[in-house]
DNA sequence: GCCGATTTGTCCGTATGTATC
DNA sequence: CGATACATACGGACAAATCGG
């Protein structure tokens, strides 16, 4: 795929057009036969990108009257999360002084307890990392990681200290492609202890993570202990599957 | 539209193939041109079928090879969750002694601060609610509703305490159509100790609560108050838009 | 209430491109 | 290289909801 698709080339130009305020909140953008005009493509074309806009929920169609705008400006900051990224990703996207620290980092095999909660088969080589996430000198998230080793050969205690999502892209060229989240909350436990500056909650956000790569392989189980001060989980409930 | 949608009823078909392990978790389903074959339609009908499993999480499309099933069989009772439904909603619909308290039900208008966090513009009339959801007896949710006066007229303290949704779908002849919600973590306060049954909590998950109807109109801002214990919320995240 | 114009919703058949095996 | 299978795109047809005259 040397040049991009069409539909995403106008799902990106409407977005902007959105974020530029140039479709108000709550206003209707322009009919698809403009956009056909506009963009030179067929509808089916412009539908496709107005349907991807539509999940995201930045835009809402009415039958029979037009699309309407629903991204509100001062969403950008809370709701453009819930993508892939997990905060830790974010955080070490955007500021500079974030370590990791790999406190654990074993070979172990996918016993009937863990196989039921991960979905890995029972017996499958799984490497287990516990890595503690140090935001401005704070240890604020502590993971959980189990891959699949047939999937991620190679992985050092090294590489989990910098970023096995960079390894994945990189140097294995294997790509992210889902992953499926459920977010609870629970108590502090021995671990939370060692290993996190609690300053006082005894309570923590969790997300358990199953993570999928573009062959549709289940290749990572996670859970993420987050601090409650620092942690935020965004995301877009439709009535109708489109 | 008198009979469902073709892509509706493949997609409803193909789910429950997968439900019942036709297509075992891991396996292909069937390629395009046999589901063309099988629901005799055109193979853009399957591909809106299939696109509807992949956006859930229930499959993942491999380019050359076929369309792999990510479905795993225990997932139903987990990953069921994240609909539109809320917990309290979910709860009162399965089980019987579930019991909604309103301890506030005033009219206000929208001030600045108010208008920053939900969108509502400043001025608008709205119903202001705290709900208690109590399950088996035991208080768990702590609601702060806002709903829009313009489009909820007649809401009235009995009906709150009964269920706003069924008001609103039935009476009113409205859809809700979408949701956009964010999870954080906060510590308890005041109005926490004095509605809800901690029992030593003292962090509380707190879903907040961007609603929409059918035509795009932005009607309630909530924000929902949960026990820990009695909470968990599930998603999907894609790396690509669809 | 009806009718026509506008706009979104569904579906088809076909053509071509691209990744896998 | 050929066969298979998914990906993108086109253009057309008809249905259904909305709105104004």
């Amino acid at each position: 795929m040397l040049v991009k698709a069409i539909y995403k080339d106008i799902y990106e130009s409407l977005l902007s057009s959105l974020r530029s305020g140039e479709y108000p909140y709550q206003s209707f953008i322009p009919p698809e036969s403009h956009l056909v005009e506009k963009f030179q493509c067929s509808h089916n074309t412009v539908r496709r990108a107005l349907a991807m806009l539509a999940q995201q929920g930045y835009v809402h169609p009415v039958h029979g009257k037009g699309v309407r705008v629903t991204y509100l400006a001062h969403e950008r900051a809370p709701f453009e999360l819930g993508g892939l990224e997990t905060f830790a990703e974010a955080a070490q996207r955007n500021r500079l002084d974030t370590v990791t620290e790999v406190p654990v980092f074993e070979e172990v095999a996918c016993d009937e307890r863990l196989a039921v909660d991960s979905g890995f088969p029972e017996g499958a080589g799984l490497w287990h990392l516990k890595r503690v996430r140090r935001i401005d000198g704070k240890a604020l998230i502590l993971d959980d990681n189990y891959f699949l080793q047939q999937a991620v050969p190679g992985l050092t205690r090294e590489i989990a200290e910098k970023s096995v999502f960079a390894y994945l892209e990189g140097p294995l060229g294997m790509h992210v492609a889902m992953s499926k989240r459920t977010v609870t909350v629970e108590p502090v436990g021995e671990d939370d202890e060692r290993y996190l500056d609690l300053e006082g909650f005894d309570c923590l956000a969790v997300v358990t993570n199953h993570v999928f790569d573009s062959e549709g392989l289940m290749f990572e189980y996670t859970r993420s202990r987050h601090r409650p001060d620092y942690f935020s989980f965004s995301t877009v409930a439709m009535r109708d599957v489109r």
